[in-house]
RNA sequence: GGGCCUGUAGCUCAAUGGUUAGAGCAGAGCGCUCAUAACGCUUUGGUUGGGGGUUCAAGUCCCUCCGGGCCUACCA
């Protein structure tokens, strides 16, 4: 048994995510926590909340709430999204934590100890109207370039000349609107990752297993122009982590907070502390600290490509220049964005569709099938109602749940519901319990590759196994002239069905759930030996009929569903 | 502009430089009747975006052109 911490890249506050945001991290963590779990290994798998920054700042004032308040609720709203889900978060902290603050400071304090933080005086754009300092995104006025005139202040969309908010030609605040804006000076601290340059490009170079997907963007910020950037840490907002030195306060960063993108990923080691405070676990040090018991322990972080930056450079500097024993990530799976019928889902234009509508229209065991083997691994990938339908209806209702009803509607009018008594496997069974045997090494393979539309691909075809046998033994034939034949094809065929539950558990656990429940075979482990398993269905056991397990998905629903979906959400 | 990813059957995707480029879906035909009109078998379908090169051998490596996407450090 090993033991693997795993970790979402955390969503943020700001609103309920999409479906793209969702297949990009939390779901396939999700997936390798359940197989992980399956297998008997020790899991720990944590995400949160990732609540500090502008964006939620105004989100809140938008809903005339204060920040904490809203995110409070925010975060309230997206850990029931994620339990309809079944995400399976050990726990599901929030980056505001007290735990957070404090430890965000500690490392802030141990870097600056070690020399790792300068500071830095710069000019930035103050909005008087909007009492606050601006981010480059958030000022908008003509571009000198090209004369486009919603160019933003740091780059024009229209000719996609990268910009300084002093270019712009009549600037103003995209909050409110107001040009009254000031360059005012304001000090700010900086992570001086150039430093820790080589130690991270080294670290980066001996992963060799990693996708390429994550290596090229770590190399690209590692090489490009004059290398690694040293990046500010500090943002002039309310609503963060107040700057300070440790347990000290830092002079001259009154009323200054950490910018976000610093404080998120220590929520990763903060939400296990969360998870203790919360009664769930009694010692977050052996999942974190390899002088404390965390040296066997294998850290996994799923994430989508625009998070690799920090988890390739900055976070592992933070944890290098702490000097102090932390877990590092061993692996990083990245993945490429998932499209919506011809363009991006978007959380700010309301395009696409949303976690939460996703449950009020269909069982999250669909949504999960479907995201799972149309992951966007290799390129970005693309969700048409169309290609849904086709997809949830011939793979998790004809293939999987379609052969579920066949088997046991038979077995309960030939034998009753209980598993029939006699025969003994012949060629067939043994041809195809040495199949299954091989198809369980491969998806197994795949699984623990993280290979995620691999292994879908490789469990739909267990799936199809069962239904190849059930044609070619032809039970309803064999009851005929040799009932005891039969008893013990339809024995086989039902053990399958227990089989698929316990295998099928990481993709779609309600089916999963009602198939065990269904066989009354509830605790179920996993098959390492698939011919010893087969046999745990013994005669003499009591199952029930399921009711269909995936109802198909009609016509009608799914013009219903690609009209309601095809504008924006307001 | 720069960097990276990507382009393979109508669609979604496979293929350590090595047989005749494979699966699923869709289409066609046949079979079966246990089942959610489900299942199984057979089958049609390819100038691997274009062009050039390296190699005994190229979907794969190199050059070039074309298309799509992402990132480019103050959104997160």
């Amino acid at each position: 048994m090993a033991r693997h911490l795993i970790t979402s890249a955390i969503p943020y506050i700001n609103g309920i995510k999409h479906l793209g945001n969702l297949v990009g991290s939390q779901l396939p963590a999700d997936l390798y926590a359940r197989y992980l779990r399956g297998r008997g290994h020790e899991v720990l798998f944590l995400c949160a909340t990732d609540e500090h920054g502008t964006p939620a700042e105004l989100a809140a004032a938008k809903a005339k709430m204060p920040v904490a308040e809203y995110c409070a609720e925010m975060h309230g709203v997206q850990a029931e999204i994620a339990k309809g889900f079944r995400l399976s978060f050990d726990h599901f902290g929030r980056s505001s934590s007290a735990r957070n603050h404090k430890l965000t400071q500690h490392f802030a304090g141990r870097l600056h100890e070690a020399g790792l933080i300068r500071e830095v005086s710069e000019k930035q754009m103050y909005s008087h109207a909007d009492g606050r300092f601006l981010p480059d995104r958030y000022i908008e006025g003509t571009c000198p370039n090209c004369g486009f005139d919603s160019a933003r202040g740091d780059q024009c969309d229209n000719c996609t000349k990268q910009l300084d908010p002093v270019d712009l030609i009549n600037p103003h605040s995209t909050i409110s609107g107001s040009t009254d804006l000031e360059m005012r000076e304001t000090k700010h601290l900086y992570l001086r990752q150039s430093t820790l340059k080589d130690q991270l490009e080294a670290w980066i170079d001996s992963k060799k297993d990693w996708p390429i997907l994550t290596t090229s963007i770590a190399k690209k910020w590692l090489n490009d122009g004059d290398g690694l950037q040293d990046r500010g840490i500090t943002r002039d907002l309310d609503w963060g982590i107040p700057v300070r030195d440790g347990e000290k306060d830092w002079p001259g960063m009154e009323g200054k907070v950490f910018y976000v993108w610093f404080d998120a990923p220590i929520e990763y080691i903060a939400c296990s502390q969360e998870w203790v405070d919360a009664g769930k676990g009694d010692n977050w040090e052996r999942w974190w600290r390899t002088d404390k018991g965390a040296e066997d322990v294998t850290y996994t972080q799923f994430m989508g490509k625009d998070n690799v930056p920090f988890h390739t450079l900055s976070f592992p500097a933070t944890i290098l220049g702490s000097g102090e024993p932390w877990k590092l990530v061993d692996y990083i799976k990245s993945f490429n964005y998932l499209n919506y019928d011809g363009g991006q889902f978007s959380t700010s234009r309301g395009r696409g569709v949303f976690m939460d509508q996703a449950l009020e229209i269909l069982p999250a065991d669909y949504w999960r099938w479907w995201l799972l083997s149309h992951a966007p691994e290799s390129s970005d990938s693309e969700f048409t109602w169309d290609n849904f339908q086709a997809s949830v209806n011939k793979d998790l209702a004809d293939v999987l749940g379609n052969f579920v009803s066949r088997i046991t509607k038979f077995c309960r009018s030939k034998f009753g519901e209980v598993v029939p008594e006699g025969g003994a496997y012949g060629e067939q069974e043994e041809a195809l319990i040495a199949d299954l045997a091989a198809r369980v090494a491969a998806y197994q393979g795949t699984m623990d590759a993280m290979e995620v539309r691999k292994s879908s691909a490789e469990l739909r075809a267990i799936w199809v196994a069962g239904n190849e046998y059930l044609q070619s033994a032809a039970p309803w034939s064999t009851f005929k002239e040799d009932p005891e034949k039969a008893a013990m094809q339809v024995r086989l065929g039902l053990g399958l069905i227990r089989l698929y539950a316990v295998l099928s558990a990481p993709f779609i656990p309600d089916a999963s759930a009602t198939m065990l429940k269904a066989m009354n075979a509830e605790g179920a482990g996993w098959p390492d030996d698939v011919a010893g398993f087969l046999a745990g269905l013994a005669a003499g056991h009591a199952f029930t009929v399921p009711d269909v397990l995936f109802a198909k998905i009609t016509d009608e629903q799914r013009e219903d569903w690609q009209t309601r979906f095809a504008g924006v959400r307001t």
